[in-house]
DNA sequence: TGAGTATCGGACTGATCCGTCCAGTAACGA
DNA sequence: TCGTTACTGGACGGATCAGTCCGATACTCA
C-alpha cells in the first residue's frame, strides 16, 4: 500500500495557520510556510494544493478548534456571567503578552482579506457565528441565573459580545495599555447588568 | 525657480490611502498606487521616497483629516449622547454600503501592520488617541447633560467608544447584516445609561 | 523482490515585485 | 535665451514570488 505519511496534516495546518497569523495571507511567503511546517515545497503542493488553498483550510482548522474550545468554556461549572468576563479577560491577557498579541484569527482575516476572497470571507462568517452561538448560550445561562438585563433580547447581547472582543483585540493591537484594557472590559461588562 | 508642482501633494496622498484602504499595504503594488495617484514611477519616489514611506505618510494624512472630522462633530449643537450614536450609525452604514466596506484606515494598519512596522503602530495609536480624545469630549458633556452614566469614569468611557466602534467596524467585514448591527449599537448605547 | 506511494531537494519558469536611472520634454523666472 | 525644476516613459536590475517538474530515496505491503 506503499509508503505511509509521515507527517500529522492538522499538526502541518496548524504550524501554516500560526504563519498565516502573524503576518497576514499576502505578507506569507511559500518559503515561510514550509520551513514553518517542515515538510517540502513538493508535498505541500501535494498535499494542499496552493497556497489560498491551504489558507482556506487554515480556517477550517481554526473553526475546528474554536468549536471545541467555546463549547467546553459553555459548559463550565461558574456562573454564565463569570465565564463571560473570564473569556474576555483572557483576551486582554493575550493582548498584552508580546508573544501572544496576534489577535483573533478569524479578526485578522476579516480585515485583511474579506473584501476580495469570498471563500475566506464565507468561513469567517461561519467561525463568527459559531462565537456568537457560544455566547447567546452563556447569555441565555446568564439570564435565567439573574445576573443579566432581560431589557434585551439574548441574541443581541451575544452579537454585542462578539463585536466588543473583536473591538477590544483591535485596541490591543493598536495601544497594549493593560489597565485601560480592563476598563474597557468592565464597561462592556456593565452592560450586561 | 524651475517648474511648479503640477499635482497637490494631499490630493495624490488622498488617492495612495484610498488604495492602501481598499487593499492593504502588502497587496498594493507600486502600479497600483501610480495609476491610482495619476503620477509618473519616477514623480512617485522623487516626491514619496518609498512604498513605505507613502504608507506612513497616508496614515499621517488620515489622521489629519481624521482630527478635522471628529473636532467637527464634537461641536455639534445636539445633545452629545445623540451624537456618538449619530457616529455610530453612521459607521454601520458604511459597513453596510458594498461601495464602502473598508472599514477604519487605522482599524486596517493596526490589525495588518502594527505588529511587524513600529513606525506604523507609533501613527495609528496616536490616531485611536485622537478618537478617544473626540469621544472623551463628547463623554463629558453627556455627563454635564445627565445623559451619560456617572458609574464609570469619562476616559474608561472614551475608551470603551473607541473599541466598540472598531468592534462593529470588524463585525460588518465578516458579515454586514444591518439590523444586527443595529442591535450592537443599541446595547453598546446602554452601556452609557 | 517488486509495485506503489511518500518525501525530498533542487532546478526551472514566468511573472511580479520595488527601486534606480536616464534621456527627453515642459514650465517657470531671470 | 538660459538655468532650474517638474515630470514622463521606459529600460533595467536584482530579488522574490507561486507553482511545476523530476530524479533519487525511503518506506510499506504483497
Amino acid at each position: 500500500m506503499g509508503r505511509p505519511k509521515e507527517f500529522d496534516v492538522e499538526e502541518v495546518l496548524s504550524s501554516a495557520m500560526n504563519v498565516f497569523w502573524s503576518q497576514g495571507f499576502k505578507a506569507a511567503s511559500l518559503s515561510d510556510l514550509t520551513t514553518s511546517m517542515e515538510i517540502s515545497k513538493s508535498s505541500f503542493y501535494e498535499t494542499f494544493g496552493s497556497k489560498h488553498d491551504l489558507f482556506l483550510s487554515t480556517i477550517d482548522y481554526y473553526i475546528r478548534t474554536l468549536t471545541a474550545q467555546v463549547s467546553g468554556a459553555a459548559h463550565l461549572d461558574a456562573p454564565a456571567h463569570k465565564i463571560i468576563r473570564a473569556l474576555f479577560e483572557r483576551a486582554v491577557q493575550r493582548m498584552v503578552d508580546p508573544e501572544s498579541r496576534r489577535g483573533c484569527y478569524l479578526n485578522n482575516c476579516a480585515v485583511e482579506v474579506s473584501l476580495h476572497d469570498e471563500e475566506a470571507s464565507k468561513r469567517v462568517a461561519t467561525g463568527m457565528s459559531i462565537m456568537e452561538e457560544a455566547f447567546l448560550k452563556l447569555v441565555e445561562r446568564g439570564k435565567r441565573e439573574g445576573a443579566i438585563t432581560m431589557a434585551h433580547n439574548s441574541r443581541a447581547l451575544a452579537r454585542y459580545l462578539v463585536s466588543s472582543l473583536n473591538g477590544i483585540l483591535v485596541m490591543g493591537k493598536a495601544q497594549s495599555d493593560e489597565e485601560s484594557l480592563y476598563e474597557v472590559v468592565d464597561v462592556t461588562m456593565d452592560a450586561l447588568k
